[in-house]
Order: structure tokens, then C-alpha cells, then sequence
DNA sequence: GCCAGTATTGACACTGAGTGACAGATAGTC
DNA sequence: GACTATCTGTCACTCAGTGTCAATACTGGC
């Protein structure tokens, strides 16, 4: 388990298991977004991965972690272009252009980008969860490469600049999901993006 | 129900309403406090209360419900302090101060405050959907006050200024939280948002 | 004070998520 | 080919949440 972080493969079991997880999710999803969330059951998902309904939940811990999965990925595609980003940058501007990739994943592919975002909003309790996870994946990711970018930390308890600073990227981020929810799929998810970051905090 | 809302009462019968939802809050939390929020049943809280499983529902949509009732109430709070700032201030300062009048109200019970805030984060979803509520609640209340005394908008799509302003501020305060909860019941939460707050934006 | 109309309640039954236990199948090892 | 560990499906269970219905309490008008 602690071995193979973005290796080829671990052992040839585990590359079976990995893939029927994947089938699950693609399946999932399709159905998700066809007949919405709720309405979609477990075991219709697991019928359509041509497995049990018990058997689902040793790929998935819940039905919510099917949508949710996706979070892990992003998290890895904002820090390593945060991390690439020249030292003495503001980290405003940084954090501004490690969203970059993001958007240009999303913007690739607006459809599916779209469906899941309507999805997420379409069940309180999943749209919750992803933004909460969203936030701790990427603040634990994040933040600490900010943090040795920061000038050392005077005064007494701990240092919260660099987690406050991805926490309200974060917090833009997410007004411009919502507004760009209410645009439809062809908004320009980049200029709102730069509109709301700048609001808080000049680009330098 | 679209009459009063800060009434002192609406109809005769509506008062017993309120009443007993509140006494099914109480005993809720205090459930969820000594038990868990997971291990305590609904069947238990009903017992408590003294009505039926079926009625519980009849008064919170959700066992998650219980929990989440405060969150309208703090909105309120944050609202009114944020309209009585003066126009002219910078809304960063507005914010932080706003911040004030929740700040009083948790270091005036401690013990409940950190109760509570202990109970979102052993329970994953709910500590979700309060984030994502909160969320929610503030920037619709404060993001209208801020954006009135914003220069007008220039430029094409929509204004997302006040909202972001709102959010990032609110994402200092999840971050203050999660600190506090590392720190304990006796962590100096008004030193800590001013820390996260002005590593985001100077308080002018 | 009495009588309709309405809201509230408890009881019952049901679906669906999630979990534990167990037996059989299916791999990988010697 | 026997041995062992893992994976799988089946069954049974708890609990959240919802629909239905009959009984009951409260509202109004007379």
C-alpha cells in the first residue's frame, strides 16, 4: 500500500482491483448524471459493473465517494504547478496560476465539467462533502509549499498565513463555480476566476 | 410563514411549535455530545423528547438537521454587524469586525463552542454540509451589503466581488476553526483571525 | 357550548444505505 | 496437486428517511 505513488503498477492484483474500482466509478457516474444522484441506486451501479451490492462497498466505502473519488487528482494537478511557480512570486498570483491547470482541464472537456458541477449542486449533502474535502486535500497540499515561501513567522501560536491564503483562493474558487453554474457551460471560467481573486487581493 | 420573522411570536399554535423543535435541539445535542452524533439514534432522541420516531421528522428533515439548526441564527448575527460598519471602511475591516460580534458569542460559552466544533469534525459529512452552509448563509446576507458600497462594476459578466470577499474571509474562519481545535478550548480565536485575515489582505 | 374543518400525532409498512458473518470460488505458493 | 490467503456472493441485520392512514387535538363559526 505505502509503496507505488504514481508508479506503473503495484502487483498484478492489485492492477484487477484498480481497474474494476475505476469500471465502478465510470458506471456510476454515467448513471449519476443520467438519472440524477438520489434517484440512482446502489445496486443498479453494482449491477451495471456485473457485480454484487456487497461488493460495491469494498470498492467504495459510501455511494457519495463514486463522485467524490475525483478529488484526489485535482488536489495533485494544483500543487505541482503551485510548486513550480518561481519562488519570489506573490503567492496570490501563485496560487492564481496553479489554478490554471484546472481550469484548463475543465475547459477541455466543459461538458462533463458542467454535468458534474450540476450534479454536486443537485445534492446538499455531496456538495458539502466535495467542497470540505476540496479544501483539507488542498490546503494540506498546498500550504506548506506556500509556507516556505513566506517570510519567517513572528509572535506567539502557530502560523496559519500560507493555510489562510489557499483557504481563501479556495473560497473564490468556489463563488466562481456557482457563478459559473448559474452561466451555463460557456462561461469564461478564467476572466471570473481573475475578477473574484483580484477583488480580495490585487494580482500584483 | 412568510410574516414574521423576528417577531416575538407568530400564531398561538406556532409557539408550541417552535417550542418543542427547540426541546428536540436540545436533547439532541446534548445526545450527540455525550454519545457521538453517529451511535445516537433518532428512535433515542424522539424517547427523550418524548414523541414519536415519525414526528422527529416532522420537526428536522434530517438526524444532520439537529446540528445544523444554529447555523441561521450566527448568519444573522454576522449580518447585522457587517451592515452597522461604516460605508467607507475598507470591506476587509468590515469583515474581520463582523467577525466580532460570532467571536464574543463563542468565547462567551467555551466549553459548548468547542463541544460543538469537536462533534462537526468527527463526523465528516456534517462537518461538509455546516462549511458548505455556512457558506451559503454569509454571502447571500453579507455579500449584497458589501457590493453596495463597492465602486460599480466594469466590465462584462456578472459581479463577483462582494461574493468573493465574503468567501475567502470565510474560508480565514474554517481555517481559525480547525486551529482552535488543535489548540483547545482556550485557543485566543479573535488573535488567530486576525493572523489568517491580514496574511490574505492587510486589515488597512 | 356545539359542530364542522384542519393540523398534528402515532402506528405501520416500506425503500435504500451501510455492515457483519459465513461459505464457496479463485487466485498465487510450494 | 494440496495449501493458503484473498475475493466474492448470499443472507440477515440496523438505521435513516418517507408515504399512508386513522385517531386526536385545536381552530374557527354558529
Amino acid at each position: 500500500m505505502g509503496q507505488g505513488t504514481a508508479a506503473p503498477a503495484g502487483g498484478l492484483r492489485e492492477r484487477a482491483r484498480r481497474a474494476i474500482r475505476a469500471e465502478i466509478a465510470r458506471v456510476g457516474m454515467e448513471l449519476f448524471l443520467r438519472n440524477g444522484f438520489e434517484p440512482t441506486t446502489v445496486e443498479e451501479i453494482a449491477a451495471a459493473a456485473g457485480i454484487s451490492r456487497r461488493s460495491f462497498f469494498r470498492y467504495f466505502a459510501s455511494k457519495d465517494e463514486v463522485v467524490l473519488a475525483h478529488l484526489d487528482e485535482l488536489a495533485a494537478t494544483v500543487t505541482e504547478a503551485l510548486a513550480a511557480r518561481p519562488a519570489d512570486e506573490d503567492p496570490w498570483v501563485s496560487l492564481r496560476r496553479a489554478f490554471d491547470a484546472v481550469v484548463a482541464e475543465a475547459e477541455a472537456d466543459r461538458a462533463a465539467n458542467y454535468g458534474l458541477t450540476r450534479l454536486l449542486n443537485e445534492t446538499e449533502a455531496l456538495r458539502g462533502q466535495y467542497a470540505e474535502r476540496q479544501k483539507r486535500a488542498w490546503v494540506e497540499a498546498a500550504a506548506p509549499i506556500l509556507a516556505a515561501r513566506l517570510p519567517p513567522h513572528a509572535g506567539p501560536g502557530p502560523d496559519l498565513r500560507a493555510e489562510a491564503l489557499v483557504a481563501a483562493a479556495l473560497g473564490c474558487v468556489s463563488i466562481v463555480a456557482d457563478a459559473c453554474l448559474a452561466c451555463g457551460p460557456e462561461a469564461d471560467f478564467a476572466a471570473l476566476l481573475d475578477q473574484a481573486m483580484a477583488a480580495v487581493r490585487p494580482l500584483s
